[in-house]
DNA sequence: GATAGCCATTGACATATATCAATAATATCT
DNA sequence: AGATATTATTGATATATGTCAATGGCTATC
């Protein structure tokens, strides 16, 4: 909680700084999404969002305050994850560019996960009416975002699956994979979330996490200096998630 | 979303007085989606349609298959379930009068879940593209529908913190809770589903979802008499739930 | 009414996993 | 650079949970 208060007055601090110093239509980092809106529409985003910048750790929102905007990711790395009974679950970790399309805007304005800054992290808010405007008179952009939203759902499926019938090493496997393939993008990879992090992830505790790492290290499955890692064995890796 | 409650349960005690329309307009069992369809979009759905029946145990579609159709069940009771390694993961039951709104339509055209009839059922399966198109069209359709998936979204982040967060004494009395408040709409309630149903649910071994049964039973929070339960000290599940 | 077959129940046992505690390694700040 | 906090690692231990096997009850079928 002091957390936010502190994410809340530093972008406030900062925000004069980065408020509209690009404008949507030309900003090369703008989510695909918007490849459904025309100049116009466009122009219509711009005005109504603003850019914010985060330390590593930051909050960027939290889990049951107000949702009044969507936010996009321009630079660094997020994670979602819902707080629980004093455990934290991971449900994803964002990059640039993609949105964050949290379901509560259409339920009951309120978010169901929190988010934090796991790099330092710069994002757009866009006012979330407006989007939700552009939803009813697009449907292009509609369907993009049901789309969206739709994936979002599938890879909460895969997730579900992993952590409700796997054991830890073939959780600790499939993250691996996921931080690999579709986070980090390149095998020997740079962690710059912590082991807390990668638990969070696979539903476990830090320890047992960490235990696996080495198992697979002395397996010779992975290579592990510090936050480096390097999967050497991908085949046996996947042999090990698939048999759980 | 009290309204769409109430509904469902004055459907539910109703249900055998209906029979089935011959037209989605004058159809009484039609989903509340519909409300903000017009008559001649009803009679599009109308026209896209067919009705199907269920025996009590049958599959109704399967994961991986494809997704040509939205189903809406009009009578009866069904399991969504996600084919993990050898166990199931029960995702959701669905009574009528409500639409099962796979997430695959708009992605890849393929079911990510598995459907099965837990009671004899009835369904309306309709034309998954005539549904797109009125979404195209209606903003107010579209709208109900994003709302409708945004809900699944926020129900299944709640099962993911009972999953993967609490033991299973928290599993079961939260299973308990969903059953008696959410489905059944009554407090002695007798169960249609099995006792591996109800440890799919909860994400565990049959033989332990029986075990904790009894133990509540043993407790006095319960009276557990074949099929029937009647939570006897919602106070104290609510407790079990809470803590864990 | 007997038989088969499925579902529910119970107990004994093995093990996967969390927790606690201690130490090592890094990062952060002055 | 030194001090302090944070994070990572390791080991020992407790326990939650799954698996296996045996039994009982219910239902359906002929």
């Amino acid at each position: 909680m002091k957390n936010f208060q502190q994410g809340v007055s530093f972008y406030r601090q900062k925000m004069s700084k980065f408020s509209h110093s690009l404008n949507c239509i030309e900003c090369n980092c703008k989510s695909l999404i918007f490849n459904k809106l025309n100049e116009r529409e466009l122009e219509t985003i711009n005005q109504n969002r603003y850019e914010v910048s985060f330390k590593a750790g930051e909050v960027m929102f939290k889990q049951g305050t107000p949702s009044p905007h969507f936010l996009c990711l321009t630079s660094g790395l997020a994670k979602l994850y819902i707080e629980g009974y004093g455990k934290n679950l991971i449900i994803g970790l964002v990059k640039p560019v993609e949105y964050i399309l949290g379901p509560g805007v259409y339920v009951d304005n309120r978010h169901h996960y929190s988010a934090a800054a796991v790099e330092e992290s710069t994002a757009c808010m866009v006012d979330a009416g407006t989007y939700k405007q552009l939803i009813r008179e697009n449907p292009d952009f509609a369907e993009e975002f049901i789309m969206r939203v739709s994936n979002q759902a599938i890879f909460n499926f895969d997730q579900f699956i992993s952590l409700t019938q796997k054991q830890m090493h073939g959780r600790i496997a499939d993250a691996l994979f996921y931080l690999s393939d579709s986070i980090y993008c390149s095998n020997p990879f740079t962690m710059t979330i912590s082991r807390q992090d990668l638990a969070d992830i696979s539903g476990m505790s830090k320890e047992s996490a960490i235990r696996i790492l080495k198992e697979f290290k002395d397996e010779n499955i992975l290579s592990v200096d510090g936050s480096t890692v390097h999967i050497l064995d991908p085949k046996l890796l996947k042999k090990i998630s698939e048999t759980g």
